[in-house]
DNA sequence: GTCTATATTCAGATAGAC
DNA sequence: GTCTATCTGAATATAGAC
């Protein structure tokens, strides 16, 4: 989390661990499968949470589908519980997990694909379902720009912070978190689709 | 871009280059100081472009506050502007610069946070006239969200484009990928503030 | 300025005693 | 299973010929 993988050495790791250099590869077999092994086992009940939750929710609401802000409650709370529960990580996990979103290397692409790929096609059923009105290749795109949303402020890199006089309030609160970025995304997703510039929308007679 | 900063080597950079192994210590000292030259010199450009483009919104509005919509669409069209030039770094760069917001490398966030200062307190005054009923708390976290949703994009590391049959529409358009990243945040900016839990707003009377 | 050759350090991994 | 000691390769950086 502090440093990034590739910059974190095994030989610190098993200090800091306080067990010998060797246990890794004895263990793991080497560095890769254990940074597999640590996202793995966070992220994995995570996101079961978020699928079952996400599911409670809606055969709660028969048949009709549960509000945006809802699904997004569930979702974003899910992640943020976390940092208040060190059996599960804590705070810890929660800025790898962030971090992970933007590495770079390979095999962490690919344990996030594996581990998202279910979440993000139910979630995005269910956003679908709740604004009907939206095209998909909008939507995708409104999933990115939440994936990015609330990746940043897992991992707690905050330009904002570094500027004169901007501190994040309540930062340690993730029930405030959550809530306001609940806030955010729901507005974000709902927001009208954008005409596109050929269209002929809010435009004068051409002559 | 491609495997982060501290997992590649100069003996990459310099073939890929083809230059001498001690062509970069020579002239620039250091892999960090490398690093930091690559990332100043595109991105001070950027950024003194989104001031004055700012400054010339402002002035173009005698008193009255621009919209929202029109400060983000600057800032936001300032950076995407950049995938369609080749000599302003192209889209390379646009993928190096989302992924240094998450690198956890001190230099990398020392550099961000001496570039970004000035921007970020600008735009933030900008967003405040905007927006004069959003508490300065609240708008300090939205621009977080909207550094996340922008970097992120920027990155072009996307996990909906790992999920089976999701790709992002008109991706190397810049234009319309500002146009909807822009709808999307000026929503979010806009979004209603969300009660705190203690407030007595949309409660019954206790007893 | 540019190159080759090399100094030095440190990485991940493993052999083999216990 | 755990440890020490070590292998092998690769990293940044630099000395010194040209």
């Amino acid at each position: 989390m502090e440093r990034g993988f590739s910059a974190t050495s095994l030989r610190e790791i098993t200090t800091g661990a306080k067990v010998n250099l060797a246990a890794v590869n004895y263990h793991f077999g080497s560095k890769e499968t254990l940074i597999e092994a640590v996202l793995t086992r966070r992220l994995q009940p995570l996101n079961e949470v978020r699928l079952a939750e996400l599911t409670d929710l809606e055969s709660g609401s028969r048949g009709k589908s549960p509000s945006l802000e809802a699904i997004l409650n569930v979702f974003v709370g899910a992640a943020f519980k976390l940092d208040g529960d060190p059996t599960a990580g804590g705070s810890v996990f929660l800025r790898l997990l962030g971090r992970a979103f933007t590495e770079p290397s390979e095999q962490v692409r690919n344990i996030l694909q594996r581990q998202y790929s279910t979440v993000a096609e139910r979630y995005k059923r269910a956003f679908m379902r709740a604004l009907p009105a939206m095209p998909e290749d909008e939507l995708v795109w409104r999933m990115q720009f939440l994936f990015g949303a609330i990746s940043y402020t897992m991992a707690g890199t905050n330009v904002m912070q570094l500027v004169a006089g901007c501190n994040l309030a309540d930062a340690d609160n993730h029930q405030a978190v959550t809530r306001r970025l609940v806030a955010f995304l729901t507005a974000g997703l709902k927001a009208p689709v954008p005409p596109k510039p050929g269209s002929a929308q809010k435009r004068r007679s051409p002559k």
